[in-house]
DNA sequence: TATTGACTACCTAATGGTAGGTAGCTTACT
DNA sequence: AGTAAGCTACCTACCATTAGGTAGTCAATA
């Protein structure tokens, strides 16, 4: 019997590669790099991948789907308050902020958007707006509970914080201050309870 | 008499320069590619410059030291009230979202901070720290002024402040809507009118 | 024995950068 | 004033390296 939980070569190349975009970007990520971490030859990435592009867009599709899954379970728990969906939803900002070089891989892939294929395009723009749109739907339901308060658009305010959590990504990576994220996240929770 | 305004070769350069980095980020930005848009051959860009790395460097204190400049000049300006003030400082973040495919430069070598040359991420930091500085500076001079008012600590809200809207300008890119930087100020602006 | 997953060897294009040369303008000296 | 030296701002030609990707091979496994 094996214990071990086997990665398979398809998955290690994918985790590396997500990686790899969160340090440094798309266009730093290099084939070889990936052969080398995983620990085969550049060549045998290609039988995994039939190009860069479709890793990108793998790794890209994941990370989403990812997000999208763990929201969904959080959302269906009825046991959960808002609050407790909202810090469920600061989980992997957190944990990428701790990590202190890695930072959200849609907001690395916005910045170099004009060079990006247009498949890794498309999705890049379904997360943003997927954010935008979940955000406005757990404001929504917590204002509805009486659990949120606030003043201004629901709108404008999901922009803000989804906006604040990538900015803020960066900005603890250059500053080299993991603890950084929890500014912005105690700005959002404050913002949240304006009834004082 | 030459009426026109002589914009010499190196001022060229670094323009391309900061365009291409705004639009795909440094490693993207290649020596070929400037010196198509500048009308020259590559290797006459390294008689202005001693290396690629020399323009990351050039662009970004440059850039930079606008940012000091334009808003020591709005400081210095006793007539202005801290709202226009701040409205100044939000003017470049409207402009470079209105040509709706750059955004901060700082932000694009944010998100591939960790593949930079140790002088380009030197400055960016300095970047992030003037600006999360000379924000809480002027959120104190408005607070004093009875202008601003606001419930959260001043480093929280200038975190959040500047992260909405590297982040902000993103998101605009992304969504190619570039009217979401006005949601994003808004937001700001509406947090610091919070006394009704 | 057919398939899976790796390999070696190689290709073309593009990268940052170098070497060496040149037309045209300034400056300095006789 | 004429000319020689030197500088400026560009050029062509080239180099080593690395990029993504291809072709063909080989060994283990099911």
């Amino acid at each position: 019997m094996n214990n071990k939980i086997e990665i398979s070569t398809k998955e290690k190349i994918l985790d590396v590669a997500l990686e790899t975009i969160q340090k440094c970007g798309f266009s730093e990520m290099t084939l070889q790099n990936i052969a080398e971490q995983v620990g085969i030859k550049k060549p045998s990435i290609l039988y995994h991948f039939p190009s860069k592009n479709a890793i990108g867009v793998a790794v890209v599709k994941r990370y989403h789907e990812y997000f999208k899954n763990a929201m969904k379970q959080a959302m269906a728990d009825n046991t959960k308050t808002p609050w407790e969906v909202l810090d469920l939803y600061f989980t992997p900002f957190r944990q990428y902020s701790k990590q202190a070089d890695r930072v959200c891989l849609c907001g690395v892939l916005a910045s170099e958007y004009e060079s990006l294929p247009e498949e890794i395009k498309n999705i890049v723009n379904e997360f943003f707006q997927w954010h935008h749109e979940w955000i406005e739907t757990l404001l929504e339901h917590g204002q509805k509970e009486k659990v949120f308060s606030f003043l201004h658009s629901k709108k404008d305010l999901a922009a803000m914080f989804f906006s604040a959590l990538q900015g803020g990504l960066l900005s603890a990576r250059v500053s080299n201050n993991p603890g950084e994220i929890e500014n912005i996240i105690n700005a959002i929770q404050n913002t949240l309870k304006s009834d004082h």
